[in-house]
DNA sequence: CCGACAACCTGTGAGC
DNA sequence: TGCTCACAGGTTGTCG
């Protein structure tokens, strides 16, 4: 599920019930998720004194008493999501493997594919690998049409691959990549250096526009995050192409069609999206 | 450099 | 009702 909207929203709904709040204890009932979860109790003690964002990665700053940062990096994966609650909380359920436990609140983590990270850093993960070395984040004003022409213009492979690797822009995950390229209008086995500057351009907005409205989306169920409908907002999600196969283009009318590009579903309206 | 493929897991829906 | 199969929003590693 978590895209860079999913996360974000995540990030929006969990930071104002736990910012300033003291780790009181930690619960980790798997060993592991993608990897192994022992570091987790090392932030016991320590201050939330930040909840931020890079790419589809959560990042939770700690201080100690002498303003020491420790960095949690939480990637929620295929199936990964957090919610909040206040004392007495719910019981747990079948794939609740972690609790951060702050107090009288705790955020709790369900994943059912455990496809999802979390690593303890005595250093910014954003300095160093993997996360050091994605694309720029699609809101940030360093990233403008032509160093996003100019990134694309690095490979052959194609746009939607890009998309999807992170390299030119991050955030797009299989939803918003092929939903980005049909609001583009762009072929999604397009060669990444073949696209025009207007393409360029008009994949950018897309992109830009694609995910803040689904942040948009999702912050609407942001009031619901304390609490029994957490983490809800993105199941209201309306797409245009993304697993609508046979369906009508909304645009045309033609059917829209799916391929398999990088092992992935890829969904596109054959008669607006041009080579 | 690239693509193809498998792996990590569980859940769901389609088809029989 | 129950079986089997394909497939799922992500990432990482290997191999040719």
């Amino acid at each position: 599920m978590p895209e860079l909207p999913e996360v974000e929203v995540t990030r929006r709904g969990l930071a104002p019930h736990l910012i300033g709040k003291t780790v009181t204890e930690v619960v980790a009932r798997v060993g592991a998720l993608r990897g192994f979860l022992d570091c987790l109790p090392n932030i016991e003690g320590l201050r939330l004194v930040s909840l931020e964002r890079r790419a589809k990665v959560l990042i939770w700053v700690f201080e100690n008493d002498q303003g020491a940062r420790t960095w949690l990096a939480s990637h929620m994966g295929m199936s990964g999501s957090w919610r909040v609650y206040d004392r007495p909380w719910p019981e747990v359920q079948k794939h609740e493997h972690v609790d951060l436990v702050f107090g009288d609140t705790v955020a709790r983590y369900r994943d059912p594919r455990r496809f999802g990270a979390m690593t303890v850093m005595d250093a910014d993960p954003r300095g160093v690998p993997p996360l050091s070395r994605l694309g720029p984040e699609p809101f940030d004003e360093a990233l403008t049409e032509s160093s996003f022409f100019n990134n694309l213009k690095k490979t052959h492979r194609s746009v939607k691959q890009v998309l999807l690797d992170g390299s030119a822009v991050v955030g797009c995950g299989n939803i918003y990549a092929n939903e980005a390229l049909f609001d583009a209008r762009i072929h999604p086995t397009k060669p990444a250096d073949r696209l025009s500057r207007p393409q360029c351009a008009r994949l950018l907005e897309a992109v830009r526009k694609v995910l803040s409205s689904a942040i948009e989306a999702g912050g609407s169920t942001l009031r619901d995050f304390h609490g029994a409908d957490g983490a809800s907002g993105w199941f209201a999600l309306q797409t245009s192409v993304y697993d609508r196969e046979g369906e009508p283009c909304p645009i045309c009318g033609t059917p829209i069609r799916r391929i398999v590009l990088g092992q992935r579903s890829t969904y596109f309206c054959p008669k607006c999206q041009k080579k």
